[in-house]
DNA sequence: TTGAAAAGTTCGGCCCGACTAACTATATTA
DNA sequence: TAATATAGTTAGTCGGGCCGAACTTTTCAA
């Protein structure tokens, strides 16, 4: 447990993680390109990200070869879904924001959030749908309230992007 | 209405612009050092982002002269700020997280996430602290909940940093 | 089996945001 | 008002992350 410590990842190579996983799932295995089009950079892009991940042993990559996660990656890459999975679980089921942006959203916030917010969020979460408040699910209150007071809901605020 | 788009502000302008925000209201007058010590970056890089606000027009700067923000840039910082607060209350309020973790995740995921789901986040609040739920206040009762399933709580996962 | 298309890589360059070191301007105060 | 401390700037550098263009390798089909 020494050469475990892997040091803090970068945000972007993540994502590059993270894409790697999503891949490998759905079509067994990654291909270069498709990184490149998951991401949308360029796959010069994605080579360099390869490179850097392999030398932190959280891929295997050879030029030209396969490209497989470690189990160090796996592990990792994992941990990392499973925080996007969670805020934007909290975005949909809870605050009620439609899949596309809360699945946005989640992407940028999984690397601001750090494992102590993450657990609260997904325990919130469990609090909120379930029917432990008095038998009645809290997020369908909240989208009563929320129905009930239009006032200051969405983008009322014509602020960035 | 043509010269107000100010195209979009980077994290990093946009933590010199809150800052300053802060500064200003602190001590009447934002000094490039308190800056400097305020972001933990050196003078030089205050330098360098001033200029850049400058000349986006949110700031007035000239060299060695008093840095003050100009009308659009109070009120993009006065934004930027609004949405740190709520969402940092929300972390404190809603969550129960403690306040010093709760600002620096707010730090950083202001940047993460939209009008939208901040609206949301705002009005989740007002749901959430308010006596709307059968007089039961609903974040107390999470707390509760927490205690009564204190399994999957805070960092049982040691993750990144 | 060979030769084009597709995938992947390398190289050089760019921008951003930070830094240090050295310089200049401003303030202070004796 | 001259000396020095402090604030601010400039110049140069570096790393991260991206890009396009040109090159190499692999694949695939005629």
């Amino acid at each position: 447990m020494a050469a475990t410590k892997q040091r803090e990842l970068s945000a972007s190579l993540e994502d590059y993680l993270e894409a790697i996983l999503n891949l490998s799932a759905d079509s067994k295995v990654a291909r270069s390109k498709d990184i490149a089009d998951a991401l949308d950079v360029s796959r010069s892009s994605v080579t360099g990200a390869l490179r850097t991940l392999a030398q932190k042993q959280l891929v295997n990559y050879k030029p030209y070869g396969f490209i497989t996660l470690t189990d160090q990656g796996r592990a990792l890459a994992e941990r990392i879904a499973r925080k996007h999975d969670i805020i934007k679980s909290f975005f949909v089921n809870v605050l009620g924001v439609d899949p596309i942006t809360a699945g946005q959203a989640a992407c940028k916030a999984e690397h601001a959030l750090g494992p102590q917010i993450v657990a609260r969020l997904l325990h919130f979460i469990e609090f909120a749908t379930a029917n432990n408040n008095n038998g009645v699910d809290l997020a369908k209150q909240f989208t009563q309230f929320c129905e009930a007071n239009p006032n200051n809901l969405p983008g009322n605020d014509k602020e960035q992007k």
